[in-house]
DNA sequence: ATAGAGGTTCGATGTGTATCGTAGATGTCG
DNA sequence: CGACATCTACGATACACATCGAACCTCTAT
């Protein structure tokens, strides 16, 4: 019964992570929203994050998170919670998350990205 | 001979483009090397982009960042011009280029995104 | 007009990876 | 102990896309 204490899950330091992979990393749709998520709820376990694909999916996205230094995950007894590195991120690429949590969303359509001009 | 008369190629507006969408562009090493490139550049036609990748593919992600908001091109004559749509991307996602442009290289070994904690 | 340089488009190929279902590992509770 | 929960690991599958070479297009120069 020792639940005060937590084990953190092995994570990259950050200093040898490039931004290369801090992008490709929030280049999926999926683990952008999980990160989004982790933002407003500051911290939660895998299985209370909302999303349209399969546990070992999120298990997975998580994973790749944890690996590209962007989320670090605590064992806290039968549960694994996660949270999104803030401080060291800032350090390392200092505005980062922050101008991408706080991008507005698009007006119209957004991800089609059809081109025009004279707005046919 | 209508030298100083550019053509610009069709664009997206920046305000039907998501983040998600920007973070996709910007994934790939190749492109985000086209536009590190392009930053310290100004502008450049595509040929004198030095990239290890053949002369298509070079068009190919021209248009993907294109299509993306990221980049614009004008026709010049024969060649074709590129450049970061920085005034406009500063107020569609304020501090992301600046963030991402003045990342600094990884410590040691980035990419691998290898695990640890005691550096066996 | 003819040739040439600069870029794009097209089809084909190969690789990476997002996804799922199931099985296994770990911890909690009765 | 045995039942149940949470989550990860493992194959397997399918789709997206980065890449290339060749053909094509559009200007410029001769």
């Amino acid at each position: 019964m020792r639940m005060t204490e937590e084990t953190r899950l092995p994570q990259p330091d950050l200093a040898t992570v490039e931004i290369g992979t801090v992008l490709q990393a929030l280049a999926d749709p999926v683990r952008l929203q999980i990160v989004r998520l982790l933002d407003t709820a500051g911290e939660a376990p895998c299985g209370a994050l909302e999303l349209p694909v399969g546990r070992s999916t999120v298990s997975h996205h998580l994973r790749t998170l944890r690996e590209s230094g962007l989320v670090e995950t605590h064992l806290r007894g039968n549960t694994r919670v996660s949270r999104i590195r803030r401080e060291e991120l800032e350090r390392r690429f200092p505005g980062l998350l922050a101008s991408i949590l706080g991008a507005a969303p698009a007006a119209r359509g957004g991800t089609a990205a059809d081109d025009e001009e004279g707005e046919r």
